[in-house]
DNA sequence: AAGAACTTCAACCGCCAACGT
DNA sequence: GACGTTGGCGGTTGAAGTTCT
């Protein structure tokens, strides 16, 4: 579901259509793939890899509604495997990689799209101080967060503590030294060795039973259906409600379908191009 | 109001282990 | 055992949103 931030790290659910980017952007996909896909990073790997006729076609960048659409389709058609070949059955242009990425850190229904709890944020914290950058491990502890997010929550963590170092050393020393580029303040400090720099003061006072205890209290949402998710009920702790939206709600009837149903239902790109349409007319309405 | 600075996070890259042939 | 394929992982990037000046 898209997110709209109603502050600084703040987030609701959109109210436009929007499913997988950032709201209120004038780029149409096609645009913003055109300015970040295709330029700058390419993918030497896949391109050492494929054919270059191959290579041409894929797809990069964000993704659109109806790529998403397909890839939940083709998901719930041939389940969470052998993502090189649902890429190339899907007709989506991307490779299995992709696709297993959008899926795992975004489309998955049993995700939380919302802001850490404190709960959540203190287990980060013993599990980082635990095992170092192991994304993937904490996450597992995690119900319905993945490693990306964290990895995300983490850098943003550190960067605010050097930040805040950064400053009481300005506030004594010198004033004119304060201002970094917007890259090195941002991405400078992705490297910090695991274990490293941070002041877990703040998660004293919490035993990780403790923590456990509060996260265990949230912690249903990994059992849940996706109409139980959807809904919300496993994820009180969200700071955005989730809120129907028509692009999830087609993917819940998606969802819903029985495989039988599914390999009877001829016409999916009718499906898609008649869902898109329908987006179309409705947003144009507003 | 406008532009600069900063923040967020989706998506990509490169590496590597597991697995099949 | 060598090789190719697949997918998982951690690190990095940069577009777009937000806040500040």
């Amino acid at each position: 579901m898209a997110l709209v931030p109603i502050k600084a790290g703040l987030w609701q659910p959109d109210a436009s259509h929007s499913f997988s980017h950032k709201v209120g952007k004038a780029a149409t996909p096609s645009e913003k793939e055109r300015d970040r896909g295709s330029g700058h990073r390419q993918n030497r790997e896949e391109s050492r890899r494929m054919a270059p006729a191959a290579a041409k076609t894929t797809r990069k960048g964000p993704w659109t509604e109806q790529e998403d659409l397909q890839l939940v389709w083709f998901v719930r058609l041939f389940g969470e495997r052998r993502w090189d070949f649902l890429a190339k059955v899907s007709g989506l242009n991307r490779t299995g990689k992709s696709c297993r990425l959008r899926w795992v850190n975004y489309l998955h229904p049993g995700l939380k799209h919302g802001r850490m709890t404190p709960q959540e944020e203190r287990l980060v914290l013993q599990l980082h101080a635990k095992w170092g950058n192991r994304w993937s491990r904490i996450a597992r502890k995690l119900p319905g967060r993945t490693d990306n997010e964290i990895k995300n929550y983490w850098r943003t963590l550190m960067r605010k503590k050097a930040q805040e170092r950064n400053g009481n050393a300005i506030s004594s020393s010198s004033p004119s030294s304060s201002s970094t580029s917007s890259n090195a303040a941002s991405h400078g400090i992705g490297s910090i060795p695991a274990g490293n720099s941070l002041d877990l003061s703040e998660v004293k006072g919490y035993t990780t039973d403790q923590i456990w205890n509060e996260i265990a209290a949230s912690d249903s949402v990994s059992n849940l259906t996706f109409e139980e998710y959807k809904g919300g009920s496993g994820c009180s702790c969200m700071v955005g409600t989730p809120v129907a939206s028509p692009i999830w709600e087609a993917c819940e009837s998606l969802w819903r379908i029985d495989t039988e149903d599914m390999t009877t239902m001829t016409s999916m790109p009718d499906f898609f191009e008649s869902y898109c349409s329908k987006q179309r007319i409705d947003s144009q309405k507003h």
